[in-house]
Order: structure tokens, then C-alpha cells, then sequence
DNA sequence: TCCGATTGTATCGGACACAAATAGATCGAC
DNA sequence: GTCGATCTATTTGTGTCCGATACAATCGGA
């Protein structure tokens, strides 16, 4: 078994070789690409997935926030106080079971979805791939998060 | 022109139809995986890539390190103390140029090589790819890396 | 009713990550 | 050779992230 350029050794420790770095660059350089844009609407980047969310279904509890986008509460309690600071979220708990916290919308929270709406657009665009590459790109970065958080 | 579920129209605002965030979560999965794995060694997984440099090139600049690994000046600094703390690097600045400060393995880090050889391969069995779809991974995530640095 | 177990949220400490400001060292135009 | 511009690294401040822990509310059984 001879080893090429194009398929390193098993054990190679060479920085250049991992997928791992690839993607850990990859995801600094989109989360980079998106603060411009984000500055302008006063989100940073986990703000803004979490309003992506709330646009699409209005009150969200914590924990249904967490589970959509695989982060743990205390990642999320700091940054839904700061969206409540920001006036765009209100923050309560539910009636009917009290140790849920139900995140809302507030009426500014909702205007900024038009002022959003074109942010995926220029980022895609950024990105430069053509749609069967980012079909692909979706598809395997899924199936890597799968085979990764589970066994 | 009509939409699929599988393509989805431009403007859409869906978390699931953003490759961005993917990409993301396939990051934040991945580095939870190695977690367990570089506590071992006592690296956190930043750490580990600058580990990852220094075992194959034995001095150098925290300048050559940030174009390396796309990290900021102001991120290397107190890693590398942290490093330097643990006994595994050392920092002095260059003769030549005084700006400029090498960091070099001590022993102990240099040791760590051997601990760490196992580590890519258990990741690799981890994320589960054919080498073909690594390949493939590798490959869109560079291209990927690149529009969305430059222009 | 009361107590333990479960579920869910908040807090704390440590470590990135980046922008902006700063301090030293070097280089270049003159 | 001097002085301003540039380069290198550090410091500072804000915002994630996560593990561990603490706290609050609910539910179940005796």
C-alpha cells in the first residue's frame, strides 16, 4: 500500500491532511463573512440562528431552542438575555408548566426579518458554490454531524 | 421556476436550508468529539492544532502560526501562554528581530507526539466517511474557505 | 400529604475568537 | 542619522461555548 500526495498515511499528523481543520477554517471564514452583514442588524451569529427560528414559529421554548440548534442552555440563557436587553425577544414562563421558558418575538423582533431577508442570499452568493456542490456539501456535513454525535 | 423541498427558494429564512449552519453544527460536533480525546493530553482542540504544527516544524512565529491556522494574533497570544504554562512550548523573541517571538516544543511537548498519534484515526473512524466522501469534503470546504475569504 | 426523582433553567469558571487600542522594534525616505 | 510609517505581538473588552453546579417546579408513589 503506497501512499500518494492526494491520500496521506493514516497516521499522518500533518495539519493540511485533517477534515477536521477544513472545516474548523471553513466555519470561522462564514461566521466571519456574516459579521458585516450582521453588525448592520445588531446580531452576532448564534443571535442571528436563533432569530431565524423564532421568524418561523413564534414563541419557542428554551429547551426546543437547544435541541433545533444543538446548544446547550447555558450557551443559550446569556445570549437570550441578551436579545431580551436588545428589545427584539421577551422571555416568560409558561402557565401551564413552569419550568419551561417561552421565547417570544417582540413587534421589533419581527420587523428586523425584512431587513434579514437578504442576508442569505449575499452569503450564498460568497460562498460560491454551484447548487449541486452546496447539495453536497449539506448532505455530507449532515451525515458527518450524525456519525459524530452519536456511538 | 418552481421549489422542492429539496431546493428551496432563495430567500428562504429556514434554519434547515442553511448549508451555514451545517456547517456549524458540524464543526461544534466535531470538536466535541475530540474533547474527551484531547483531555487526555491535557490540549483543548485550538491548542491541539498549534501541537499539530509545531510536531512537524520545531520553531515557529506566532505570525506563521495565525496565517496557518486563520487565527488572530489576539487569540494565539493567551493560548500560547496557556501552553507555555502547561510545559510543553516555549516563547522567546527572535535575536534578528526582536518583533517576532519563536515558539518552540519543550521535551514534554515533543513527548506528546507519540500520545497523540492515535487521535486523527479515532476521529476519522468517527466521522464515518468513505475516503471518497472525505475527499470530496476536503475538497468543497477549501474551495468553500476561499471564495468567502477573499472578494 | 410528603419525599424523592425528574425536568428544566440559571450561574460560574475556563477557554476560545475577534476588533480595537497599545507598545516596541524595524524599515525607509530624506 | 533622524523621524515617521509599518510590522509584530500583547492587552482589553465583548460574546460565545461547554462542563459542573445550583436552583426551581413538577410528577410519582407510599
Amino acid at each position: 500500500m503506497d501512499r500518494t500526495a492526494a491520500e496521506p498515511a493514516e497516521g499522518s499528523l500533518l495539519l493540511d491532511d485533517q477534515l477536521c481543520f477544513a472545516l474548523y477554517a471553513a466555519s470561522r471564514a462564514v461566521t466571519a463573512r456574516y459579521r458585516p452583514l450582521l453588525d448592520e442588524l445588531g446580531l452576532t451569529y448564534p443571535q442571528y440562528l436563533v432569530m431565524l427560528l423564532l421568524w418561523d414559529q413564534d414563541s419557542v421554548s428554551v429547551r426546543e431552542l437547544g435541541a433545533a440548534l444543538q446548544l446547550e442552555s447555558s450557551t443559550l440563557s446569556p445570549l437570550l438575555k441578551r436579545l431580551e436587553a436588545s428589545g427584539l425577544v421577551t422571555r416568560e414562563r409558561r402557565p401551564d408548566d413552569e419550568r419551561s421558558v417561552a421565547v417570544r418575538l417582540t413587534e421589533d423582533g419581527a420587523r428586523l426579518r425584512d431587513r434579514a431577508r437578504s442576508v442569505p442570499v449575499a452569503i450564498g452568493d460568497a460562498m460560491g458554490l454551484t447548487p449541486e456542490q452546496d447539495a453536497t456539501a449539506k448532505q455530507l456535513l449532515r451525515l458527518l454531524t450524525t456519525n459524530v454525535s452519536e456511538g
